[in-house]
DNA sequence: GTTTTCCTGTAACAATGGTTACATCCTACG
DNA sequence: CGTAGGATGTAACCATTGTTACAGGAAAAC
């Protein structure tokens, strides 16, 4: 699977009308269909970065994205997780004012996009209530979202940290069982491997979880 | 001065349309005075709290307003001020959905609002282009300022941390004499009185900044 | 004026998390 | 099979932040 990009092909069209026709009305997934591009991103790539300017906003179809802040020295922290009906909210942002992306998105999962034009948002939010609510939902989820990110890091400490880690990635990838390093984990986190294996076994002798090479193992959490 | 509340009285139609006329069309500021009430709170009071439904929305005339975030345990952290021209993004968040309010909001001067209730909000997003930018703007600048809370928490140590936090209530009072003291400071950053002290005992010891009894004085820090 | 309360300074110590260093082990790839 | 590179385990140590305790001083209350 490469990253690609194209018009609507028409088994992508049934699968937006699909997966979207209980948020959007009708007349608004036809226009969705006529202006948007279809992409598909495979696992771990780069679909926006900081800096980047923005001229399309993401409906997610398939799979899921991660949303990165980064510092000065190039250290990241996740965010949140993006997923079917989902939409970026610093999209949105970017897109009103012609800012540049304040975050980096990448793929969680092979995931497959429609791109919408960013000019098409605001006319659309007067157009369309379903629209509209879908608009303004995605914000306050983002809100909220972000709220969460501040508890996380200024009331919890490392340990609490990983084991929520561990089970938002469970549920975004609807397995129990973890593909990924210590190390993964400690950038997600930002913090260094050395601390997240440290935790990670302590939870083990726990029988929390089972630690395994490349793979983790949380029956317990969920 | 006393917590107050009533319908628009004539001198504040007038700081209302001297303020907004920049930002908000005749026909809408027409419309502001007809359905919007005047409140005035004095500083130090709780304006919204966690938990609280909300039925209007605020928009700053005079003063400005701290928003904080609580943990289980009641200890707090301040998310940003508002100021003029700003209203609160988790009003708006909460209007759309009745949801109840996540923050809490306390006056960090004597604050005179206009409160607008909420079914207005989504109308005149259809209705006034103006106030449909100023909601987006609004709601950009919040999920801004949730950003940069999260830089803060997640890649400054205390020393910076402190720093940014004298340096944004200075700009928020217009004043290099900040009225405070160790402990007020500690709960908005959510850390222990002790530690404040120590590190404003080792800024003054740099000629950063100067201590009196309830005030720190940060000529150098602007 | 005296008492009480609040504010600040500081020492000593604990706890958490970050760093360095190194050993071991697994897997991919010649 | 043998080696290289990546992943994990762990010890020892350091730095930062949080906690407890207490003393002295200023302002407010009486």
């Amino acid at each position: 699977m490469n990253t690609y990009s194209a018009p609507l092909p028409d088994e992508k069209v049934q699968l937006l009308r699909q997966r979207y026709q209980a948020l959007f009305e009708s007349d608004l997934l036809d226009e969705i269909v006529q202006v948007g591009t279809y992409r598909s991103v495979p696992k771990d790539h780069i679909i926006l970065d900081i800096g980047d300017l923005i001229a399309f906003m993401p409906l997610v179809l398939n799979g899921s994205i991660k949303i990165l802040r980064e510092d000065e020295h190039n250290h990241e922290l996740l965010l949140y997780y993006l997923e079917f009906g989902d939409t970026c909210a610093m999209t949105l942002n970017c897109c009103m004012r012609k800012a540049k992306s304040q975050i980096r998105a990448t793929t969680e999962q092979d995931t497959e996009l429609i791109m919408v034009p960013v000019e098409k948002m605001e006319a659309w939010v007067v157009t369309y209530p379903s629209w509209r609510t879908y608009v303004f939902d995605s914000y306050n989820i983002r809100l909220n979202e972000m709220l969460e990110a501040i508890d996380t890091l200024a009331f919890m400490n490392m340990e609490e940290r990983l084991l929520r880690y561990l089970r938002d990635k469970a549920l975004i990838n609807q397995s129990e069982q973890l593909q990924t390093t210590h190390q993964e984990i400690a950038n997600d986190l930002h913090t260094s491997r050395v601390v997240v294996s440290r935790i990670l076994k302590k939870l083990e002798r726990e029988h929390k979880i089972q630690l395994h090479r490349n793979m983790i193992s949380i029956p317990e959490l969920l």
